[in-house]
DNA sequence: TAATCATATTCATTATATTGAATATAATAT
DNA sequence: ATATTATATTCAATATAATGAATATGATTA
C-alpha cells in the first residue's frame, strides 16, 4: 500500500494557473484587453474600480506573464501575451453556458488617448474618490 | 465620469468555476476520473492521501455539480458530469507548454473491486496512518 | 443487533488571497 | 527645478481556502 503522496507537479502548476485567472476584476480586465490594448485609467473608466486596486490586479497578471506592457507618453498600455488565455476563459464561459459578458468598447468618459479622438479632453486627476456601491460578491 | 463599479456577474461566475478547479488535488481527482469513475478507496490508493481528505475534495467537487456518484455494494464510485471540463483542464495545461500529466490507470495497491480482478483481496480498513512525506508546495 | 467496511462530515488551525488606504515613482510640461 | 499626470507599490485588515484530526454515517454481513 502506498503510504506518500503523488508529487502532483504538473497539476500544481495547472492550479497556480486557474487561481491566476480565477479572479472577476482580473478576468474582465483580460476581456478588456481581448478587444484592444489598454492602459488603467481605461480600465478605471469601464469598470469603475480605483486605479490603485487595477493596477494591484494587472501587476499579479504582469508578475505571471500573462500580460505585458508599453510606455507612449504618459500612459502604459497593456496587451496580452499569449491570446491562448481566452481560450481557457471561452471554455469556462462555454461551460457555465451563460451569455458571453458585455464589456463596454468605449467608455463614455475615460481621457485617454484611445478614447478621446473627438471626445471631452476633460481632465483625469485620480478619478476615484465616491465610488463604494455595491461589489456584487 | 462614472463612479460606481460594473457588476461583473459573468466574471465572477466564471472565477468561481475556474477557482473550484484551481487545486492540485482536484486536478488530480478529475483526471482519475477521467479514464474512469473510481471510488475513493482507488484514489487514495492512486494519489497517497488520506480518504477523508480526498473525501473533502470529492465533496467540493460534488456540491459544485462537477462530479456525481452512485453506489455498488460497499463502494461509492464517482464519474464526472460533464466532460467539458477537460477542455478547461487541456488547454490550461497546453498553455503551459508541458508535458500532459500521469495518473496510473491501476495503482498497484488499490482494494477495490474494479482493480482486484486477479489481484490481492487484501484488507482496506482505512489505509492511512504512517504517511507524512512530502507535500510539493 | 452488532461488527465491519467504505465513505462523509465537522471542527479547529493555519495559510493564502482580497481589498482599502495611503503613499511612492516616474515621465512630462512649465 | 517644480508641478502635474498616470501609474505603481506598500502595508494593514479582513475574508476565504486549505488542511489535519477526530468522529460520524450508512450500507453490509454475520
Amino acid at each position: 500500500m502506498r503510504t506518500n503522496k503523488l508529487s502532483l507537479d504538473v497539476e500544481t502548476q495547472e492550479a497556480n494557473l486557474l487561481k491566476l485567472l480565477a479572479h472577476p476584476v482580473r478576468i474582465a480586465i483580460l476581456k478588456i484587453l481581448h478587444q484592444e490594448e489598454a492602459c488603467v485609467c481605461h480600465m478605471e473608466a469601464t469598470l469603475g474600480y480605483r486605479q490603485a486596486y487595477l493596477s494591484q490586479q494587472l501587476a499579479v497578471l504582469r508578475e505571471a506573464g500573462i500580460i505585458s506592457d508599453r510606455r507612449d507618453g504618459w500612459n502604459i498600455f497593456y496587451q496580452i501575451q499569449d491570446p491562448q488565455v481566452f481560450d481557457i476563459l471561452d471554455i469556462s464561459a462555454k461551460f457555465l453556458h451563460s451569455g458571453s459578458s458585455e464589456i463596454p468598447l468605449k467608455p463614455v468618459n475615460c481621457p485617454c488617448p484611445k478614447c478621446t479622438s473627438t471626445q471631452n479632453k476633460g481632465s483625469c486627476s485620480n478619478q476615484t474618490k465616491k465610488e463604494k456601491i455595491n461589489v456584487n460578491d
